[in-house]
DNA sequence: TCATTTTTGTTGTAAAAACAACGGAACTTA
DNA sequence: TAAGTTCCGTTGTTTTTACAACAAAAATGA
């Protein structure tokens, strides 16, 4: 069982950074560890974005429910990933999504307000940090550009073909498992359930593909 | 007739940084205007992701093809804005999108490399600079949040609106002009034009909204 | 000005998706 | 183990979209 402080340090933000400075800064940034069950809510949209978070244990998902209460799963954060940073350093007063453990977890705090703007006492390293936090926003902006490409897509067997090459693409085989039940895919690809499934039967019959569950094998 | 000068250190780039200082990084980042004529590319899908751009005069799109060449805009900048300082930022090596001068324009490109990282000899003001990029690029990410959004609208209908309604918010009254034709519109929706031209008119008709050409009106 | 090209709206048809409803499998838990 | 719950696939119906083809209007340009 790792630590806390093995797992935050591993996050791209403190890439070239020494054990001492990294704990120092985490003091700097009035971090601190909260535990939240399976469902429960770490930030509420609406909430004031002044703290960031970064996965100790578990996973986080970012969700987003429009007017007419559709669930739009945005994006995940498991052990080491960084979530609400985006809102902070555009800025904004408060957030505009909801992020809620989808297990149990552990969930390290961070204000932001301290980790934006240059503070002069404490960090030789800042400058540093910023310019990793630039690059995990950046790369942020990719993941959903990469989604916004799939959403673009018009069909749903183009849409699951999309996200089943991604996946393989990240899992470096064509067999994996997927994060998602059923429900919870055709939020992510924006499609009905019942079409979703219907459709990756009809993948099956032809070939294409094949599942048991959340197990996948992209077949041509 | 503003100067490139003018336009350049209005943006959000250079916010609390004073034209001698500006003047400095802008020789530091070896920035060059260039200019390019209406539907000429400036950057290519695959051109290494070596340098970003500040629109001087003119208007450049943000477009990426799919694999069965169906084009699809992703954004557009305007005048002081800057485009793909994502993918520098990011520390990608090849740009996984195309840019376009969709009119004649003024381009000034600057080399990322020097922005990024610290460089110790030239800019005081760089960490100042680089919580600038940081905040430019977590706006984009939103940006992309509301475009992830609209597009996962299932009816052609709940995209239009949600289109307008941020159009109205934009522009911060119903009536306003749009910046696409019915084919870029259907495209930036991700729909059929035609299907988003009937759809238009049934709109129309049930006193929804109203149009002419690029001028629309939200009514209700 | 006239011809050409581009843009937009319309319509009919075929394809696809949403929706609703149901049954069975798998998993929980009392 | 029995009852209840959740998850998944299936099917039929309705709604919506894509696609193709065409005509009218507007813009372009020679």
């Amino acid at each position: 069982m790792k630590n806390f402080f093995e797992i935050v340090s591993m996050s791209p933000l403190f890439c070239g950074i020494d054990a001492d400075n990294i704990k120092k800064m985490l003091s700097c940034f009035e971090t601190r560890i909260v535990r939240y069950n399976k469902n429960q809510p770490v930030f509420l949209q609406g909430d004031p974005a002044r703290f960031i978070g970064i996965v100790v244990s578990g996973k986080v998902r970012i969700v987003k429910e429009d007017y007419n209460g559709t669930r739009n799963i945005l994006a995940e954060a498991g052990p080491g990933e960084v979530f609400a940073e985006v809102f902070a350093c555009a800025r904004l007063n408060s957030l505009p999504v909801s992020v809620f453990a989808s297990e149990n977890s552990e969930i390290m705090l961070a204000d932001c307000s301290r980790m934006i703007s240059q503070c002069s006492r404490c960090c030789s390293f800042h400058s540093l940090f910023i310019s990793n936090l630039l690059q995990t926003v950046a790369r942020k902006t990719l993941i959903l550009n990469r989604k916004a490409e799939l959403l673009s897509k018009r069909t749903t067997r183009e849409k699951v073909l999309t996200y089943l090459s991604s996946q393989v693409e990240l899992s470096g085989s064509r067999e994996f498992n997927i994060p998602f039940d059923r429900q919870e895919l055709a939020d992510f690809l924006s499609v009905d359930r019942s079409a979703l499934s219907s459709e990756l039967s009809r993948m099956r019959k032809e070939g294409l593909i094949d599942f048991h569950k959340n197990h996948f094998v992209l077949l041509k």
